[in-house]
DNA sequence: CCAATGTCAGCATAACTGACATCA
DNA sequence: CTGATGTCAGTTGTGCTGACATTG
């Protein structure tokens, strides 16, 4: 929209949202019944082995609820189904069904397609230097002390 | 919390909070009443002049409504005030109160901590080059094309 | 007349917390 | 008993679109 003055973090949700529409547009764009961008990322965040709503939603960095509730309306949806864990009889596994699966396997290639043309956009050297500083852990975040002359940001640093 | 197959969207969302946490967390060690995440992003996006709500929209990179509910709430709280634009009756001009003076300059220098804490944690090149990824424009996200060989990525790349 | 602005209203999405039953 | 899991329910935050009046 506009150029000015951007800080860091509002240029990272504008990169996430990068990705969102790319994905969203490109599922809906090969025939995708439309999804919302949450159940978008659990086609892109499943494996083909069959995963437990908890396990997703560690993986996605949300609450189990939350990621209950993307799966839910993908099961209403059709696209995956519950199958019960042999292993535990209180887990059970997420699976897509045969219909879904084609949506996973579009959504992975999204993401990697999506991925190759940021690296021919940024170059390999930028590209690569973005994924390192994002794969870093950068451990929690600050508290930044107030305002009397602390030397604030020497607090968990 | 986990550690396995993250990939590039989902980190961005992780920094993205890892701002989020930091600011929303340093603002309210600081004593300031709670505010909401948007609210806190008003601050960190005001400029001493004032401000029109559409120009913060724009900058915020959000719909001229947004950035007005999330202003309606700091005018409810005391901590912004309307004035009215004196080059123009249409537009008026959004300004901190002297109480919301405290929250601005906190909310700006909890940004500037929080990139300078950073920068230590990824070391100085490894933040300079997360900028310059993040400031290169990306363009528009591409639309992946359907399965067949087609050569998708070709698409707008 | 057209464009920008501020505003109100309604809606969708996605996250959260709380609560509970089940089972290892 | 404790802890992990799945689930239901309710709430909040955030952004969107639509609509409209005002003003340049």
């Amino acid at each position: 929209m506009t150029q000015p003055a951007r800080n860091l973090p509002q240029r990272l949700a504008e990169a996430r949202r990068w990705f969102d529409e790319g994905l969203l547009a490109s599922m809906e764009a090969a025939g995708e019944r439309p999804l919302t961008i949450a159940q978008a990322w659990v086609f892109a965040t499943l494996d083909n082995a069959g995963t437990t709503v908890s396990e997703l939603a560690r993986r996605m960095g949300v609450t189990r609820q939350s990621a209950h509730q993307a799966v839910h309306g993908l099961i209403d949806a059709g696209l995956m189904e519950q199958v019960p864990d042999p292993s535990s009889a209180r887990a059970r596994l997420i699976r897509t069904t045969a219909e879904g699966q084609r949506a996973h396997e579009l959504a992975q290639r999204c993401i990697a397609v999506m991925e190759d043309v940021l690296a021919r956009r940024l170059g390999e050297q930028g590209a690569a230097a973005l994924r390192v500083a994002l794969e870093t852990p950068w451990g929690d975040p600050p508290i930044v002390a107030a305002p009397p002359e602390k030397e604030w940001a020497e607090t968990i640093n």
